[in-house]
DNA sequence: AACACGGTTGACCATCTAGTCAAGATTGTT
DNA sequence: AACAATCTTGACTAGATGGTCAACCGTGTT
């Protein structure tokens, strides 16, 4: 029996999650309604407070799902020696992210912007901890010679800005796109670009 | 009689412009309301009314005016020819602004990835022309061969999502800095770092 | 001193919204 | 069929909030 009604619980929260994610992303924190989140579901209001406590434990749950996806694109990174290839699967996986997941992106910028009220924990663990990692993998290419003399830091950052500017300002970027939605081969090209850039902006210079 | 009291207003309207910004950027339109405003200006709410008159007004009065700073970097980008010193100038500049007006900048961005309702117009006909002018001095340095054959546009929005990212997620780069504020030289740093690695990322190969 | 005009303000209102609740519908089990 | 557990939902409440307003203040002009 219990068992026998889990999928409804599933189904009806994958719904309100997906819903709260989308109009959390639209209209922020405070502008999005219960009642929007439930029309966008195709539920009654109540049966939100029946799945999730109160809207801001929704809004939790839909940031904390958003963390996992960020963060499982760091597998990639993970498993690669070389550099180019390491940044390349990375870049082009958080480009994929961005095109797949733009509300989830955000939803998260919105919180960071807002100075993280409500998920401040999981920056100063999960996301420090997974940072500083990177951050001697980034150190131990330095030491090999592999790429120049940056503070990985920044570099970090940059590529978290670039990619996930495609998500957090797509509707900027659709705009001067004349109104139209990046295509396939824009996606292919923006993600290209990026990667060259930064990797070339990092490869050791060629000796002369 | 007019003129002498005109510095009162002057002054109020710039203590409520600058409490919105503030108010505005912490947390989003719907999120902050007049009272916050109020209180961070240090007036009654009422008196906002009276020299705005609605919310939406003030809203978007703040956002405008920050739109007019974001352009004015564009100065420094517009008198040299040589990319390299254009590109230098422009990035320091869009960085100090990420600095000094991090505020504004959040405002920017949650209006944008709201998918911008109140100055939609705006990217439609200013920061459109704008770009496009941009879009052919890159042009025109590929054509001299003094950058990589590119995409301009996915180049120009590499260099405002790498700048705006210290200001957007200066919240998140503080908890990765040990919750202190980047220091002087660490904005210096990442500000070098930013140009350097677009820089090299952009420059023409060295012929072998 | 009287006046007028811009500025100030507390009290008030209509509306919106998160959250509650109790009654009722479903559904799997025996 | 009877049951119990889960799910559904319209109606309701308490509190917050944008905006209004009418009375009031301050100051320069006549």
């Amino acid at each position: 029996m219990k068992a026998a009604k889990a999928h409804i619980r599933a189904e009806n929260e994958r719904l309100i999650l997906e819903a709260g994610e989308r109009i959390f992303a639209q209209h922020g924190f405070r502008g999005a309604t219960m009642q929007m989140i439930a029309d966008q579901a195709g539920l009654p209001k109540a049966n939100l407070h029946y799945y999730f406590d109160s809207k801001e434990k929704l809004y939790r749950c839909v940031v904390e799902k958003i963390f996992e996806i960020w963060l499982q694109a760091a597998s990639s990174f993970e498993n690669l020696d070389e550099p180019k290839e390491a940044l390349k699967l990375y870049i082009y996986e958080k480009m994929k992210i961005s095109r797949r997941h733009p509300y989830g992106s955000k939803v998260w910028a919105n919180e960071v912007m807002q100075g993280a009220p409500i998920i401040q924990d999981f920056l100063e663990t999960q996301l420090r901890s997974w940072t500083d990692g990177r951050i001697e993998s980034i150190q131990a290419w330095i030491a090999a010679g592999k790429i120049r003399s940056v503070e990985p830091r920044w570099v970090m950052y940059m590529i978290w800005a670039t990619t996930q500017h495609y998500a957090d300002f797509g509707h900027q970027i659709e705009t001067l796109n004349a109104d139209a939605p990046l295509s396939e081969a824009q996606w292919e090209a923006a993600s290209e670009t990026v990667f060259e850039v930064i990797w070339n902006g990092l490869a050791p210079k060629q000796s002369l």
